[in-house]
RNA sequence: GGACUCGUGGCUCAGCGGUUAGAGCACUCGGUUCACAUCCGAGGGGUCGCUGGUUCGAAUCCAGCCGAGUCCACCA
C-alpha cells in the first residue's frame, strides 16, 4: 500500500448548501487512489481474500448505462463491502481488445483521418496501402487513445479498483499467456484443424462461432425448381421437384434428399437425377433430417454452403462443393455464373431455370434469416480450413462444478440455461480472418505441408523440423477474442508461473456480470480455469439484467444508448449507482428513468444536509464528544428515549443491511437504506434532536447519538453512495472521534449491529402512529397549523407515557392521560382524544366510518381464530393473531361506547 | 420445436405461505422557509392477469389458460 497522504482539502472543506458532486469526486478518487486504499493489504496468514474480476470492458467502447450498473453498483458495492468487513479484497480492473470490433473502429477513424480507402477485394479487412505490420502499428497507437479513456470513465464512476494491477488482453506478457494456452491445449489434443463448414460475414471478412449469429425474419422468394431424372424412368414417375431459397447454390448440390420414411419418396432413393444447369447426375438420398412438411419433401443438398446439408453430407459421404468465394462472388466452378455476386447469381439462375422449363414455380416465404450479429449482414456458410476447440470433455468439469455447487448462478434459475446450453455444447472455431487479435502460434511448411507447432517456451520456429525447408509460414489467422478472455482469471494473475498473487487470488470469489454474455465468457471462464488451474475460477457468478429506457432495449441502431458519462457530470456518481440499483432484484432486467435518477439526486442531498445538521450540532457542543463516544445507556445516562430509539432502530438497519447484502439482494439493501436514513434519522429523529425540542440537560446526549448514529449511516451507504459519505465521514472524523476511526471510509470497518431495544422501538412505532392520527385529526378538524391543540390520550395508553414530550413536539398538541370530552379515535387500543371545535355530526360520521373498519377487522379476527387455523397454526401466529383480537375488540367497545354518548 | 422469465396502485418496481399488500415517481390538499435549489405533514388510488387445485391460511406453492419478453435449435 503506498503511503497514504492526507484528504484534499477540496474535500474536507468543501461547505456547500447542497451537495455537488463536481466539487469534490475528481479529489477524492484521485486521493483513495494514490493512498493505495484499493490494493489489498499485505498478506496476513489465515486471511480470506475476495476477489473480483471486472468483466472487461472493450477498450474501444463507451461506458453505457449497464456498465454503470454492473461496475459502479453491484461490483463495487460488493468489493466496498467487503474491504469493510475486513477481507484484503482484489477488483482488478482491465480492458479486452475487442478484436473485430476495435478493429473496425480504428479502420474507420483510419479512413476519417486520411480519406476514405478502398478496401482491397482479396482481403476485405485490409486498409489499402498498409501492410499488416503499419496496419497493426496504427492499432497500437489508437490503443493508446483509448485506453485512458475507458479507465477514466470507471473512475468516474467511483470503482475501487486496484490500478497497480490493470491489464490488457493484448499487453505482451498476456500474449505470451494465451500462446502457452494455445500450445498446451494442442498437446491435449484440445485443438484441431479442420475443413468444416463455419458463418462466414462478407462484411467483415472473417468467420464467426454460432454465438455470434442471430437470425432475423425476412420474406424471400422461394423456387419450385425440377430436377430431370438421369435415367430413363417408368411411366407415372413423380418429377423430382425441390424448394430453396437459394437457386445459385443448386450448382454446388451433390444429391437430394428426402425423408427415408417418406412414402411419397422412399421407393425412389438411390436413384439419379439431373442438377440443373451444372448437369450433373446425383443420387436421391434418404435423410432424416429432411422435414417431410416442407415443399415437396424433397431438398437439395449443398453441403458447400449450408450447414444442415454439410452435416447430410457427412453422413453420406457428398463431395463437397464451393461456387461462392470470400467475397461473395461466384467462383470459376460456377460455370455460367461464374464472377456474379450471390443475388445478382440468385436472379440468373431463376432466368436460367425459367429458359430451360426447370422453374416449377416461385411464392414468397416467411422466414429467419442467419445473420451476423455485428453487422446483421447475411451469413454466408462456407467450409474452410478452421482451428477448432474440442468443448464436451472441457465442458463435463464445468458442469461438475455447477451440479456439486462448487460454483453457484444467482439467480439460481439460470443454472438451467448454463446446463442446457452446456450439456449440447458444440465445438468452437477459433481463428478469425483480421488482424487484430492474437496470433495463432502454428507454421505451415510449404514444400512438406507439416503442420508445425513449437513447445510452449521456444522461440518462433524458422526452419521445419521435418524436411528443414526454411520455406515456413505463421497461420495469417488470429484468435476470436474470448479465446483471450476466457483466461482473465488466471491469466491476469501471473499464470502459467506460480506467483505469489495467483496462489493467493485464485479461485476467486464473485463474477457478476450481465446474463448475456454467460455461454461467451462465464462458461468459457470456467471451463479454461478448471483445465489451466484444476479449479473453478469463483464460487459464485451473479448475474445481473439488461437496463433499459423507454422500454426498450439499448442499443446503437435503435440510437437510444445513453452515457453514464453526462448523467454523472450532471448528478453525481453517487446518485447514478444508487438510481440504477435501488429496487431491482437479482437477475431482472430493469428500466432507468429520469425520475429515478432524479430520487438518487435527493438521496445524496438529503444524506449530505443530514451531515450538514449533525456537523452543526457538534460544532455548537464541541464538550460533548470529549473522550470516547459511548452510547450504551450505561455510558450515557443522559440519553432520551428518542435517542434510545434510533441508537436501537441504527442496530436494527445495520443488522438487516448486512443481511440483504450477504444474500446479494442489492435492490432492496439500497431501498431500505433510503427508507431508514429518509424517515426514521431524517423525518422524526433530525427533528427530535433540535435544540428547542430537547429536554433541557440532553444536547449532549443529542451530540452524541447523532455523531454515533450519522457515523454508522455513513458506513452503512458507503458502499453504494462511496462519495458523499466519505466527504462526510472525513469531516465527521475531525470532530473528537477517537475510536473506531479510519483514514478513511473505504478501509474502515462495517458495522457490526449491536444491542436492541425491541420493547422501545415497538412503543415508540405506536407512538408515531398515534401522532400520525392526531395531526389527521387536527387537518380534518380545521385547527389552524401553528395551533396548539390538546389531546387526551386513554385505553391502553400507559405505555405512550414516555413518549409524552415527544408526541406533543412532533404533533403540536398538549398531552395528557385522562381522557376527555372529544369523541376519541382508535389506534390500536388506543383512544385519542383531540380537542378541536365540536361538530355532533361530523363526529358520528367520522365515528360511525371507523366502527365500520373496526368492526370489519373484529369480524376477520374472530373468523380467523374461529377456523382451523387455532389448532393447525404454530403457536406464535396464534398468539399474535389473539392479540390483535383483544386490540381490536378494545377498539370497537370504544368507539361504540362513544357513539351511545352522542345518541 | 425446446426451455426460461415476467404479468402487483397512473408509471417503474419490491414483496414470493401467516397482522389492515409496500416504496419511489406522479396526483390532491395543507404548511414551512437558519440541515435540505427545497423540505415537512396529511390524503386519494390496488378483485396482486384469468380459472381451478393444495393448505387452517395463497399475491406468494401446483396445474391449465391468456398476455409480454428472452434464450437455444431449426426453418431448405
Amino acid at each position: 500500500m503506498a503511503s497514504e497522504t492526507k484528504a484534499p482539502q477540496a474535500v474536507t472543506q468543501y461547505r456547500g448548501k447542497n451537495f455537488d458532486a463536481r466539487a469534490i469526486e475528481t479529489f477524492l478518487y484521485d486521493w483513495w487512489e494514490t493512498s493505495g486504499f484499493f490494493a489489498p493489504p499485505e498478506e496476513r496468514p489465515g486471511e480470506k481474500p475476495f476477489v473480483m474480476m471486472l468483466p472487461l470492458p472493450n477498450v474501444t467502447g463507451d461506458l453505457h448505462l449497464g456498465h454503470a450498473l454492473s461496475f459502479g453498483g453491484y461490483e463495487d458495492l460488493m468489493a466496498r463491502w467487503h474491504r469493510m468487513r475486513g477481507e484484503p479484497t482484489l477488483w482488478l480492473p482491465g480492458s479486452d481488445h475487442a478484436g473485430i470490433i476495435a478493429q473496425i473502429v480504428v479502420e474507420k477513424e483510419l479512413a476519417k483521418e486520411f480519406g476514405t480507402r478502398k478496401k482491397q477485394p482479396e482481403a476485405p479487412t485490409t486498409q489499402e496501402g498498409l501492410s499488416r505490420e503499419q496496419f497493426l502499428g496504427e492499432m497500437w497507437h489508437w490503443m493508446e487513445h483509448y485506453k485512458p479513456r475507458i479507465y477514466k470513465q470507471l473512475r468516474m464512476l467511483g470503482c475501487s479498483l486496484d490500478w497497480t494491477r490493470v491489464h490488457f488482453t493484448m499487453d505482451p506478457d498476456m500474449q505470451r499467456r494465451v500462446r502457452i494456452h494455445f500450445i498446451r491445449l494442442y498437446q491435449k489434443g484440445h485443438l484441431y484443424r479442420a475443413n468444416r463448414i463455419v458463418h462466414w460475414c462478407l462484411t467483415c471478412g472473417t468467420t464467426y462461432s454460432d454465438l455470434e449469429s442471430k437470425h432475423i425474419i425476412r420474406t424471400d422468394q422461394l423456387s419450385y425448381v425440377r430436377y430431370p431424372w438421369a435415367d430413363p424412368m417408368p411411366p407415372g414417375t413423380p418429377d423430382v421437384i425441390v424448394a430453396t431459397t437459394r437457386p445459385e447454390t443448386i450448382l454446388a448440390d451433390t444429391a437430394v434428399a428426402v425423408h427415408p420414411d417418406d412414402d411419397r419418396w422412399k421407393a425412389l432413393i438411390g436413384k439419379e437425377v439431373l442438377v440443373p444447369v451444372a448437369e450433373r447426375r446425383v443420387k436421391i438420398i434418404g435423410d432424416a433430417a429432411v422435414d417431410r412438411e416442407f415443399g415437396t419433401g424433397a431438398l437439395k443438398v449443398t453441403p458447400g454452403h449450408d450447414q444442415t446439408d454439410f452435416e447430410i453430407g457427412q453422413r453420406h459421404g457428398l463431395q463437397v462443393l464451393s461456387v461462392i468465394d470470400t467475397r461473395g462472388l461466384m467462383t470459376a466452378a460456377a460455370g455460367p455464373l461464374a464472377g456474379l455476386d450471390r443475388d445478382t447469381a440468385r436472379t440468373a439462375m431463376v432466368d436460367r431455370l425459367a429458359t430451360k422449363g426447370l422453374l416449377s414455380s416461385q411464392e414468397p416465404i416467411t422466414h429467419a434469416v442467419g445473420v451476423h450479429e455485428r453487422c446483421d449482414t447475411v451469413d454466408e456458410p462456407l467450409v474452410m480450413k478452421q482451428w477448432w476447440m474440442r468443448m464436451p470433455p472441457l465442458a463435463k468439469p464445468a458442469i461438475d462444478a455447477v451440479r456439486n455447487g462448487t460454483t453457484k448462478i444467482i439467480p439460481a434459475y439460470q443454472e438451467k440455461i448454463f446446463f442446457e446450453w452446456m450439456e449440447n455444447i458444440r465445438d468452437w472455431p477459433v481463428s478469425r480472418q483480421i488482424w487484430w487479435g492474437h496470433a495463432i502460434p502454428v507454421w505451415y511448411c510449404r514444400d512438406c505441408e507439416a503442420v508445425i507447432v513449437p513447445d510452449e517456451d521456444a522461440p518462433d520456429p524458422t526452419t521445419c523440423p521435418m524436411c528443414r525447408s526454411t520455406d515456413i509460414r505463421q497461420d495469417p489467422d488470429v484468435l476470436d477474442t474470448w479465446f483471450s478472455s476466457a483466461l482473465w482469471p488466471h491469466s491476469t494473475l501471473g499464470w502459467p508461473e506460480q506467483t505469489k498473487d495467483l496462489e493467493r487470488f485464485y479461485p476467486g470469489s464473485v463474477l457478476e456480470t450481465g446474463y448475456d454474455i454467460l455461454f461467451y465468457w462465464v462458461a468459457r471462464m470456467m471451463m479454461m480455469g478448471l483445465e489451466n488451474m484444476g479449479d473453478v475460477p469463483f464460487h459464485t457468478v451473479y448475474l445481473h439484467g439488461l437496463v433499459r429506457m423507454g422500454n426498450q432495449k439499448m442499443s446503437k441502431s435503435k440510437g437510444n444508448v445513453v452515457s453514464p458519462v453526462g448523467m454523472i457530470e450532471e448528478h453525481g456518481a453517487d446518485a447514478l449507482r444508487y438510481a440504477l440499483v435501488n429496487g431491482v432484484s437479482a437477475g431482472a432486467d430493469s428500466e432507468f428513468s429520469e425520475g429515478k435518477l432524479e430520487n438518487g439526486r435527493r438521496f445524496v442531498n438529503k444524506l449530505w444536509n443530514i451531515g450538514r445538521f449533525a456537523l452543526a450540532q457538534i460544532e455548537a457542543r464541541p464538550g460533548a464528544l470529549a473522550g470516547p463516544l459511548d452510547v450504551s445507556p450505561a455510558g450515557s445516562p443522559d440519553l432520551t428515549e428518542a435517542d434510545r430509539w434510533i441508537l436501537s432502530r441504527t442496530e436494527a438497519t445495520a443488522e438487516e443491511l448486512t443481511r440483504l447484502i450477504e444474500q446479494y439482494q442489492f435492490g432492496e439493501y439500497a431501498t431500505a437504506l433510503q427508507q431508514f436514513v429518509w424517515s426514521e434519522v431524517a423525518d422524526v429523529y433530525v427533528e427530535l434532536a433540535k435544540p428547542q425540542r430537547r429536554p433541557a440537560g440532553s444536547e449532549d446526549a443529542a451530540v452524541r447519538t447523532l455523531a454515533y448514529v450519522f457515523d454508522r449511516v455513513l458506513r452503512l451507504a458507503h458502499p453504494i453512495m462511496p462519495f458523499v459519505t466519505d466527504t462526510l465521514a472525513l469531516q465527521l472524523w475531525e470532530y473528537g472521534r477517537k475510536d473506531d476511526v479510519a483514514p478513511s471510509l473505504v478501509v474502515s470497518r462495517w458495522p457490526v449491529a449491536g444491542q436492541r431495544e425491541r420493547r422501545l422501538e415497538d412503543r415508540f412505532g405506536l407512538a408515531i402512529e398515534v401522532i400520525r392520527r392526531i395531526r389527521e385529526r387536527r387537518q380534518h378538524g380545521g385547527v389552524e397549523p401553528g395551533a396548539k391543540v390538546r389531546v387526551s390520550l386513554s385505553g391502553e395508553a400507559d405505555p405512550l407515557r414516555p413518549f409524552t414530550g415527544i408526541i406533543a413536539s412532533l404533533s403540536g398538541a398538549d398531552v395528557d392521560f385522562g381522557g376527555g370530552a372529544e369523541a376519541p379515535t382508535m389506534v390500536r387500543s388506543v383512544e385519542i382524544r383531540v380537542a378541536i371545535p365540536r361538530d355532533a355530526a361530523a363526529d358520528r360520521t367520522r365515528l360511525h366510518k371507523e366502527l365500520d373498519a373496526a368492526l370489519q377487522l373484529l369480524e376477520q379476527s374472530r373468523t380467523l381464530l374461529g377456523s382451523d387455523f387455532a389448532k393447525r397454526a404454530p403457536a406464535p401466529v396464534v398468539e399474535k393473531a389473539r392479540a390483535a383480537l383483544a386490540e381490536r375488540q378494545a377498539a370497537v367497545a370504544s368507539l361504540k361506547t362513544e357513539l351511545a354518548k352522542l345518541d
